[in-house]
Formats: structure tokens, C-alpha cells, sequence
DNA sequence: GTACGCATGTAAAGTGTTACATGATTCG
DNA sequence: CGAATCATGTAACACTTTACATGCGTAC
């Protein structure tokens, strides 16, 4: 429902290329909008034939040619009418969760392995989201009033790494004392 | 990746029909992984194609006739084999998010009223989280043991519910002090 | 010389949502 | 009399992932 809005607001801000908004999405938003390249380019033909969006081919002589989008006035109205619509609750697909679930199929060490490796990214996350914050936080006041509310999504992404985390202890020491028949 | 995973994993511990499966998923499984009972449909014609599942036609004369659906064996090893393979590490696409960090175009008002409506979605499930867990902790040692991996994911969901309303009261604050102007 | 960054895309398959469709029984 | 529960599905559309595809420049 979104990725198209999602766009939409990073080229509010400054025309950018599919390239420099799959940066974007790799580095801030992607860590509450996951998109892959090949989603950007699709999504930017579609806005372009919706006219929420123009682009301007820019030649390169040392990198390859690119093309620049900016937002039209039709797109600053629809992302307008988007922002005021009230957004649905987020719904969550995690097959790990699935996976734990029918845990006893897996066997105890397979979970906990499993368990591990994701404790590693989690944990990787979470520094480099920390990171990003001392940045933020060095800035002045101005530029901290300015980002303030991209800050706040960091913040949910940091507060939302080190609860997951919590939890993965929490069943790194249930599985530890408990005994998991593997079934079949 | 796994709808159909999450549907094997329910029919590897009793036979249900697709009806009885939506509503598991709405209950406990519904945390974790959302379905709506199209899909389940769906997947289960999929699913009997790929012969992972099989059902048998139960009319009853009070209530619409059904078909109880049970796992093969070629099922039983695509869902062994499923559940040795590491699972991708869950990516997040959160439209509320996106709503926040493009917030200078909704206005300060737009968006504590958004949060708001949000928290209220987010108490609501927590305390039905809650009940559950309270149900559970009631259950004796043998049956708390059965179903223990299951309350671990309940317990990630209590513990991400909170992380939320705990980042959300973070952000309810700052806009408080926060000089949002609507632009454009 | 190989890996990484720059820069763009198409095609096909898989997954999920929305709209449409039906119809009986039970509880308040 | 209306709403909820039971019970199943099709069709169209929207969104996401995976595989395939190209090619130059620069740094190690």
C-alpha cells in the first residue's frame, strides 16, 4: 500500500535518482521500509505514469547516465491526501516465530543455533542504529530540531532491537533448562 | 515464503479445516503471522496440489459442510526440511513510520491524534497478550511444558507490545515540546 | 585481475489484499 | 429484526521477491 508514499517522501525532501533512493532505503528508511532495487525502478515507472513524478536524464561521462525524479504538484497532492488518511496497523510476518513455534519438529540445538544467528544481526542492527544516534546527537540545535522526527523512527528502530534482544535471552535461557524432544 | 510453512506447522499437530485454521491464526498464531481466510484458502488448493496435504469432506446437517484438511507424509518432510533450513531475518514495512518521518507535511495535530488511535490498537492487544499469559501460567507443570515454545512466542509479543508503547510515550513527549510546522 | 561502486532495467513467479458471492443457524 | 458464527470460495489487482541482464571506472 505504500512503497510508492514511501518514495514520494524522500523525493518531498530532494530530487534524487533510483539509485540515490535505494541508498536512502538501504541506510534510514530501510529500517522501517524494506525495499530491493529492482522495487524502486518499478515503483518509479509507475509514479511516473501516474505523473506524481518527472525525471530529467542526466549524462555522465565517467559514471553511467542517470535519471533525476522530483515530485510534481499532482504527487505533493496525493502524498498530501496520503499523510492525512489515518494508516493501518502494522501487521507482522515473522517466520522465526512460526519456525519456534513448531519448534519440536527442529530439536533443541537447531533452535538454539538458529537463535544465535539471528542474535548476531539483531545485535549488529543495534549498533549501527547507535551509531547513527551519537551522530544525530552531536549535531546542533538547530539541525537536531530539523531532523527531529526521522530521529524519532531511529529511535523506535533502537528501542525495538534491544526489546527483541531481551526476549531472545529470555529464550536462550528457557531453552537452556528445558527439554525439547525432537518428534518424528 | 511461508504461509503455507505456518499452515503445515498447525496441521502437523491436529487435522482442521480452513475455517479452523483462520481462526487459529486470529488467535494464537495470528501474533506473529497474519492470513485472511482467502489466502488460507488459496494455499490450501495449493497445498493439495503439491500433495503436502490431503482432506476429506465432512457434511453436517446444523452447520455447512466442511473439509478437514491433514498433513501427508511428503508434507511432514517439506516441513522437516523447511524447518532445518535458517530463516531469513524478518524485514519491517511500517507505514506509520514513514507517516512520521514525512510528519512536517501532516501538521502536529494530524499526527498525536494518529499516535494516539495507534496506542490505543497497541494497549488493546497487549492486554489480550496478557490474558493469555495469565491462562498459561495457571496451567500445570506437564501442560506449561507442552506448550512451552508457543508461550515463548507469546512472550515476544508482550514484550514488543511494551517496547512500542514505551517508544510511543518517547515520541508523545517530544512532539509535546516540538515546534512541528505543516509545510506547504 | 577482481571486487566494489555506480546505474539501470525486464520477466516471471510468488505472496497478499480487496471486492464479490452465498446461505443457514443462533443469540439477544 | 439484526448481528454474529459457521463455512467456503473466485477473480482481479497490488505488491514483493528472485532470476536474469549489462557495463564502465576505480581502488587494492
Amino acid at each position: 500500500m505504500s512503497l510508492k508514499h514511501a518514495i514520494l517522501v524522500l523525493l518531498e525532501t530532494e530530487p534524487s535518482s533510483g539509485y540515490d533512493l535505494v541508498k536512502h532505503f538501504k541506510r534510514s528508511l530501510g529500517y522501517f521500509w524494506n525495499a530491493k532495487h529492482q522495487q524502486v525502478y518499478q515503483q518509479l515507472k509507475k509514479l511516473t505514469e501516474d505523473q506524481w513524478v518527472t525525471f530529467q536524464a542526466h549524462s555522465q561521462t565517467d559514471k553511467p547516465d542517470k535519471k533525476v525524479y522530483e515530485i510534481t504538484a499532482l504527487g505533493k497532492k496525493e502524498l498530501a491526501n496520503w499523510i492525512s488518511q489515518p494508516v493501518k496497523a502494522n501487521s507482522i510476518n515473522d517466520a522465526l516465530l512460526v519456525k519456534l513455534y513448531g519448534g519440536h519438529l527442529a530439536g533443541k540445538e537447531n533452535l538454539e543455533n538458529e537463535l544465535n544467528t539471528h542474535i548476531d544481526i539483531h545485535q549488529g542492527t543495534l549498533k549501527n542504529l547507535e551509531s547513527i544516534e551519537q551522530l544525530y546527537l552531536s549535531l546542533d540545535d538547530d539541525k537536531k530540531a530539523h531532523y527531529l522526527l526521522p530521529y524519532m523512527t531511529l529511535r523506535r528502530g533502537i528501542i525495538g532491537e534491544k526489546a527483541w534482544l531481551e526476549w531472545a535471552e529470555e529464550v536462550k535461557n528457557t531453552l537452556k533448562q528445558a527439554d525439547i524432544k525432537k518428534a518424528d
